[in-house]
DNA sequence: TTGTAAGCGTTATCAC
DNA sequence: GTGATAACGCTTACAA
């Protein structure tokens, strides 16, 4: 059985709300007995009950994270670690710890939401995927859960939200290949209901029509959010008749399936096939050709994530709902076509 | 303010242990009472104060992970997803959840193992490196904390864990290079201290011994655990006097980092240089060369960490320790040189 | 400056 | 079958 405060209490002889004012730094506290509690503190190893704690002050100093159902995918996408690391480094930081709700996983998201809010285990939840129309947010709205989107809402006075511009990603990456003197561009996405694919694509879409070139539906699928999507994506777009001479990838993760599909089929990259992926994942810069993808700063995404949310949970959800925006630039190796030595971005291995 | 059992009770127009009794299925309650209730239950979409069970019922249904303390490096090696993933798989099928603490990293590991356990916010703890000697093995043991290390102990009768058979997969990496010729075998490992880089090395040392190969401590370097240790680690070993013809590496990011080196010196993968890694992450099957590398099967390393400890929590702590062994398995691709098309092991991006 | 007591939302032990 | 009541370990008015 754990030591509690009154066994402290008893053994410094005082009583346990002496000790919950040592433990709080309470300042109407002598200090001759704030040093003697302190010595038996340290003397039993004592340990706040942190669920007592929570129980009482209505708080529990957690964040949970609210992982697509598809978690399986989720983990083996390396945006994962990655916003992880940077949600972990801001919530060490300000004293949060971090909550993963795998057991609920029978439910549907917004039953997920309820039971990781209402249960209390959580001071906020960070939302990790957003679909058109996702009854998740207007829960969260309606519900004055501290929340933050990694993503873009439907409506922005919903919830508050960290994301890239990803029109505007999707449309430079594409423009970058029309520069390139490409006019048959492939786009391969992840599922056509996340707000992620149809941002990207809108990108591409309009940066194809600043240009002057027809949008082909033809050259655009949509596919599972994994390296088999984007093997079977490439393995269309090539079967085409007019095949495309270039690919936008909406993840690396499919770029690399997009990769494979080609190598199979004795293309070589970039001189029969210019690719660009999103979100420049360790293996973009080490892969062969190395890959020409879109930084968009995932490890800042988590960062700000949790900061926007124990800011929130801070001041009481009554503030309204910001939206940031993380910078991306496009981070230029061989797979595109238009890699410059001078740039002295990674070249062995070649 | 969230909707309490009092609520639904009032509503209902029962007592609140009547509510507790029809949440736990407890079979003496009326058909009537209990359906009344349940409507109210949906009514009011209540969700039990999971803080306020865990209170009374002195366990939280939630395992709680240690993660070492160079948590940075940690994400970013493609192991932690991985185990993550397992570790999660079963503690969903299990109904248990997951807490990483993050925000008492100013402490150190046997201080945040005792926060974590005796704030209760926990039932048991998975361990996920240990070092020699670690502290942290005989608190847990003192203490009859549920815990499972991924790794393995000095001391069995210590702590349960699940491991590979580290000495033996560093005697069958080394073992495949002095097959195939080599005599000067080099070896990247990661810190001395973990126990893991120990077995491995001893495991090299062995074969070495059984092939009447002298041991040369030149060739054996140890390097931070992340690619950049690697690439340091082969330019100590390329610069030896007698350069070594293959290597091993300790962990497949160390072997890239390695690779690495190689290529910016202008040695061929595996003409010039024969290499091997350890634990076949996902770049390894898609870098170029395709790396060989020693499967410990991580997936499973979490899955029956997650497995062992719920069965010891359930069990009490009486139970004597257990210690699980994962077999690995060697996946020979080209970068050791003994690759054989007839494998049909990926050869795109060649 | 310190102690007493109420209460956080549940479950469990009694009665009835 | 169901309802009071007492915990669980802590914090925090309110007293003293």
């Amino acid at each position: 059985m754990p030591i509690s405060i009154k066994d402290v209490a008893a053994k410094a002889g005082v009583s346990p709300s002496t000790v919950s004012r040592v433990l709080a730094n309470n300042p109407r506290i002598s200090p001759e007995t704030s040093e003697r509690v302190r010595m038996v503190l340290k003397e039993l190893n004592y340990h706040p009950n942190e669920i007592a704690r929570s129980l009482v002050r209505q708080e529990t100093r957690t964040l949970g994270l609210i992982l697509p159902n598809a978690i399986d995918q989720f983990f083996l996408n390396p945006f994962f670690p990655e916003v992880l690391r940077g949600i972990s480094q801001a919530a060490r930081k300000l004293g949060y710890d971090l909550f993963l709700s795998t057991a609920s996983q029978g439910l549907n998201d917004v039953e997920r939401l309820d039971q990781m809010v209402q249960s209390k285990r959580v001071d906020g939840v960070i939302l990790l995927t957003v679909k058109l129309d996702d009854p998740l947010l207007k829960r969260v709205q309606d519900n004055h859960v501290p929340a933050v989107l990694i993503g873009r809402s439907p409506d922005q006075a919903m919830v508050s939200s960290i994301n890239n511009d990803n029109k505007k990603a999707g449309y430079d990456a594409t423009m970058h290949l029309l520069k390139l003197g490409h006019q048959h561009i492939g786009f391969i996405g992840g599922s056509p209901e996340l707000i992620l694919t149809i941002d990207r694509l809108s990108g591409y879409a309009q940066a194809l029509n600043d240009a002057n070139v027809p949008f082909d539906p033809q050259l655009v699928t949509s596919e599972e959010f994994l390296e088999e999507g984007g093997y079977t994506g490439m393995m269309k777009l090539l079967a085409l008749p007019t095949r495309p001479s270039a690919i936008i990838a909406s993840d690396d993760v499919l770029a690399f399936g997009a990769m494979r599909a080609a190598g199979e089929l004795g293309y070589h990259i970039p001189q029969d096939l210019a690719i660009v992926g999103f979100n420049d994942i360790p293996l973009a810069k080490i892969a062969n050709p190395p890959l020409t993808t879109m930084n968009v700063h995932i490890f800042e995404l988590g960062e700000g994530a949790a900061t926007m949310l124990i800011d929130q949970i801070a001041n009481g959800s009554i503030t309204p709902t910001k939206t940031q925006i993380v910078p991306h630039n496009l981070i230029v190796r061989r797979s595109c076509g238009a890699w410059n030595p001078t740039n002295n971005l990674v070249s062995h291995l070649s």
